[in-house]
DNA sequence: TTCATACTTCGACCCTAGTCGAAACATTCA
DNA sequence: TGAATGTTTCGACTAGGGTCGAAGTATGAA
């Protein structure tokens, strides 16, 4: 009856198994290319171009050229938002894709959302700087306070060259895992850089884990307590 | 490759054009039945059974039976969440739904539900009773209190014979013109037969109308108060 | 009881959309 | 230039799922 604007059209293209596996390997929030997507979906290169083309029709995709190769990101923080908010509806309706593994934990404790930290480290980070009143939540925005911006820049994080950019400073990001916020935005991102400039952390390349060395983990958790750990 | 929950299934349950329908539908917060539904997404009404039925399956819907009425609601606020944030992923501007619910205003004020109080003033009675802390949610259940007991009494209700009957004492009722809810059950029976005898209100038996009578009104709303009338 | 309403299930049709092979196109390098 | 690699397009095949009619179940009303 009516017709419009409507959700089915993004929820389609992400509805496809193979185009959902390329959308959840680009979370981890490095650019693919055609071969390595088509890969990661288990499917010909054919079939994954096909895909990749309907995706960046959506809107989903960014697409970047590079000599004979074509890398592809998310397009933005939105679509990484909204595949975050789908795989916690996945988990609450019970649909992982297989049990409870050794990865699985490594996934729940530290993992990348697209290009910020999310999973259990993730959250308290984010409950930390809520904690110390580094940030504080303005009704649905959040908003870094003057303790905070004296707090990022002592981690040698220029927070004021970030807010001049067009992009959202802080933004709350929902936990599939956790089920509860952590930070996004590009000071989120800029966090993660940070940690691994310092080489607390490093980046599975094939997974989305973030493996924390031990002094690294140890000078996070002095950076970020919290009440009950 | 495989790690995380599978977004596709959800995606993919979203993606219909007729369940997006139902969706966006629900995203009001109201509850809607089957056949409402149906409409909305413009098919017949067995094909939205099937996608209802999948719909809850997938834990996106809360269904609740009601008679032979059954109402359809979102699960949770993450449900609406995603679905929020698809529809800023999808270019254009939403559509606005249409709304169901009898026209009539007396029907809408007072009339009677099965056996017991329905519309404005039912729920009125609900919510006060509630506020009150005669009547508690335990879960999907709905207890009487102590207190509640006692008011119950002093209204000159023998709710201790109705709880030895094998019919429920309380039920919760969603109001098909409120879409709220109001108390039903045989406690909810003996509220209004309570009110007949009091010749606070009469039943009109073609139009399921029920008129208080001024004084009746008064009495009611000095019996069941509430923050915001 | 009998009828009416609301919803579910079954069965069959049909059509979209994912899939891959083959081949064309594009880019880099020797 | 030609060979190698990466990506796209075309065509055909096919499975899965959305759709509705008809029949079945459940609840309420007369």
């Amino acid at each position: 009856m009516k017709e419009g604007p409507d959700i089915a059209q993004v929820a389609t293209l992400i509805g496809d198994p193979a185009r959902a596996n390329m959308l959840t390997a680009l979370m981890s929030g490095k650019a693919l290319t055609v071969s390595e997507l088509a890969q990661e979906a288990g499917v010909t290169i054919q079939t994954a171009s096909s895909h990749l083309s309907k995706l960046d029709a959506g809107g989903l995709l960014r697409p970047r050229k590079q000599g004979r190769h074509k890398y592809f990101s998310l397009a933005s923080d939105e679509v990484a938002h909204v595949l975050e908010g789908l795989m916690g509806l996945a988990v609450g309706a019970g649909h992982l894709r297989k049990r409870t593994g050794p990865k699985d934990a490594e996934l729940r404790r530290a993992r990348v959302c697209y290009n910020h930290l999310a999973g259990d480290m993730g959250t308290q980070m984010f409950d930390s700087l809520i904690a110390q009143g580094h940030l504080v939540l303005e009704g649905a925005d959040l908003a870094l306070t003057q303790s905070g911006l004296a707090f990022v820049s002592d981690f040698e994080i220029d927070a004021e060259a970030l807010q001049r950019a067009r992009a959202p400073l802080c933004r709350e990001c929902l936990d599939w895992s956790e089920r509860r916020s952590h930070l996004a935005g590009s000071l989120g991102r800029a966090f993660l850089t940070r940690f691994e400039d310092l080489t607390w952390a490093k980046r599975d390349q094939k997974t989305r884990i973030v493996s924390f060395s031990d002094p690294g983990a140890v000078a996070f958790h002095r950076l970020f307590p919290v009440a009950h750990p």
